[in-house]
DNA sequence: CCAAGACATCGACTTCTGTCAATGTGCCCG
DNA sequence: CGGGCACATTGACAGAAGTCGATGTCTTGG
């Protein structure tokens, strides 16, 4: 039901590996855009007339039933990647650039000091292999 | 088995929503994040000495059995987020920065210029609604 | 107040995914 | 050359996820 509480809860484990918690909740997110349908679902609603669309204008072009479009659309929503507006008998959806940053953030990490940042991409290879 | 084609293979889709080909190629490389176990595996391996780590690194601090986390990183090293170098009896992997930094990008481009940008964030609400 | 439209919810089904035990494969050391 | 180690593969299983038809809820118009 909550969106996501923090896409980077441990800010001193830029050294240090992810924990389980953080790496529920990250998962949580990427789970939401790891669908085709909602994919195209984010990029139809960010290229429609004012940045927001409604459920009607989504389901022909998607190939998918209303009920489906619906339930990934609730999926997109609670991932905190869309809001949902009712205005009269139509619900309009516009994306929240902020979370998909925040994604955006700790994937471009890999070459910055996030989680996935290399301490020494090349060197100190002495005691590679560990405890063997 | 082939990592990824291109994560935006329709750049002159900025204005225009993604196609299926691309949504596809898309969720490809977003399901192999979306996991709790393999966002951990990336974390480790990244914060391991030398940037790499072989699989008896990865096994105990995962909690996992061995043969998961083997499977785990196949399906990364395939995605293209991680090379796999066997050397002698182990096989050290790393990440790949490269793959990192276009998701990042796909991400980010909305609040930019890409697949999830909004061309018109609040204005033209003349013909919202669209068809009704 | 009733009918119609837009959207959400429910129930059921199929497919995908994560996980493990068991087993296979290749390398190294004695 | 034989045993042990690191890792990959296979088969099987439980749980999760996507999809649809049917139905419910709410708003608007007549």
């Amino acid at each position: 039901m909550l969106p996501i509480t923090d896409l980077s809860p441990t800010g001193s484990l830029v050294r240090e590996p992810m924990t389980a918690e953080a790496a529920a909740d990250l998962s949580r997110a990427f789970k939401a855009i790891a669908d085709p349908g909602r994919l195209r679902l984010l990029s139809l609603i960010a290229a429609h007339q004012g940045g927001e669309a409604c459920v009607c204008d989504l389901t022909e072009p998607l190939g998918l039933t209303q009920p489906t479009v619906s339930h990934h659309l609730k999926v997109l929503v609670d991932a905190g990647l869309l809001t949902r507006d009712k205005r009269g008998v139509w619900a309009f959806f516009a994306v929240v650039p902020a979370t998909f940053d925040r994604l955006a953030a700790v994937l471009s990490s890999a070459t910055g000091s996030g989680p996935f940042a290399s301490p020494d991409p090349a060197g100190s290879r002495a005691s590679a292999g560990g405890t063997h």
